[in-house]
DNA sequence: CAATTATCATTAGGAGGCTAACTGTCTGCC
DNA sequence: GGCAGACAGTTAGCCTCCTAATGATAATTG
């Protein structure tokens, strides 16, 4: 569970009746605002309980997947890479795909390394770089959690449709376009929108 | 931007593909589950930057909210609560209301009181409790800030109309559902759903 | 070829989460 | 009345995230 909120949801008939005291407060947005970040969190909390009893961590999960057969072009494609390269190796090229900094990163590797995960060792032709790999040992934690952990994503989404999560993953999409356009870091996004 | 996730989502044809390898892979399952995990996060990330101009965090926030004219009836049924009581005031009713553990209130507490926005006093019935209060510091910061993060919130729904926001909320309850019956803490959820 | 600039990984320090253990205070029961 | 247990709040230590600063190495460029 990561962030902070709150256990009960306001009911829609409070969100109407602040609206009267707060003209920019939008009703239907605030509801849709909140039920997005609350479920968003419930789910974060159900894969973390599937983690949590295998001594690992979304952060440590995300790296271990990255790194998973990174040295097969098949592992690539399959991480969403476009291309049928090699999948990341060095501590940026991981950091740049998990979308956290170079610092978190090498947080996350020692911690990975110290469990015996992964391994780190030094690049040959730039001294500055290090290259990280599974270890035999991750290679095997992944082989033996991931279908308990496709299973429990399964039953979450178990009560919708083909069809609602269609819909569901389109209103999504959209909300992530206007996210990323309300995101002042990427100006590409705030174009491709407008 | 709390969690560490894929930066790009993983296309449908990977999913399919790797459905190929682990059969308890259901791709339109982990689409959805993905999406949302993603969409949250940016959506938190939004949010978190309406926040961090202020020197507030959505912990922080909550807090504030949570505390809001607690002493009027009002208060408390905007946060959700079911009667016209007064809002939570003890670190333990916060830490309830809010989904945290007490510990996780007390660091918060303490840094809301050290930057002015709430104040600490025994309560002196009960010698072990002690009384949390919004300070004028605190109230003037929410009456200058919730305009603009209802106006944030408004901007990012807007490219969905009413119907479909009733659409998502729907779904995302159906999921949220779900997410507590698999939660093996609440029984009475599991009984709910069943 | 030397000096500046850019890049890589790490460290240091801070924040917000957690669990577990501790201190004081109240309650309930003999 | 006194003691065991429950309960409020805090403390201590860990994890994952961040930003900013550092040191070592490459790359660029005058």
């Amino acid at each position: 569970m990561p962030l902070l909120l709150l256990k009960d949801l306001p009911r829609y008939e409070c969100l109407l009746e602040a609206a009267k005291e707060f003209p920019d407060l939008d009703p239907s947005a605030a509801e849709a605002f909140l039920h997005l970040l609350y479920t968003g969190d419930e789910v974060f909390g159900v894969s973390d309980r599937s983690f949590s009893g295998h001594n690992i961590s979304h952060g440590r999960f995300g790296v271990l997947m990255l790194l998973w057969r990174s040295g097969q072009p098949r592992a690539a494609r399959l991480m969403g890479a476009d291309e049928c390269v090699s999948g990341p190796r060095t501590p940026a090229e991981l950091a740049d795909a998990a979308g956290v900094t170079r610092a978190t990163m090498t947080g996350l590797i020692d911690t990975l390394e110290r469990d015996g995960f992964v391994k780190r060792a030094p690049d040959p032709d730039d001294r500055r770089m290090m290259s990280v790999r599974l270890t035999p040992a991750g290679e095997k934690f992944l082989i033996e959690f991931l279908p308990g952990h496709f299973k429990a994503i399964a039953a979450l989404m178990s009560p919708l449709s083909e069809a609602e999560r269609k819909t569901l993953v389109r209103l999504l999409g959209k909300i992530q376009q206007q996210a990323a356009a309300m995101n002042p870091k990427n100006e590409t996004a705030t174009a491709a929108v407008s």
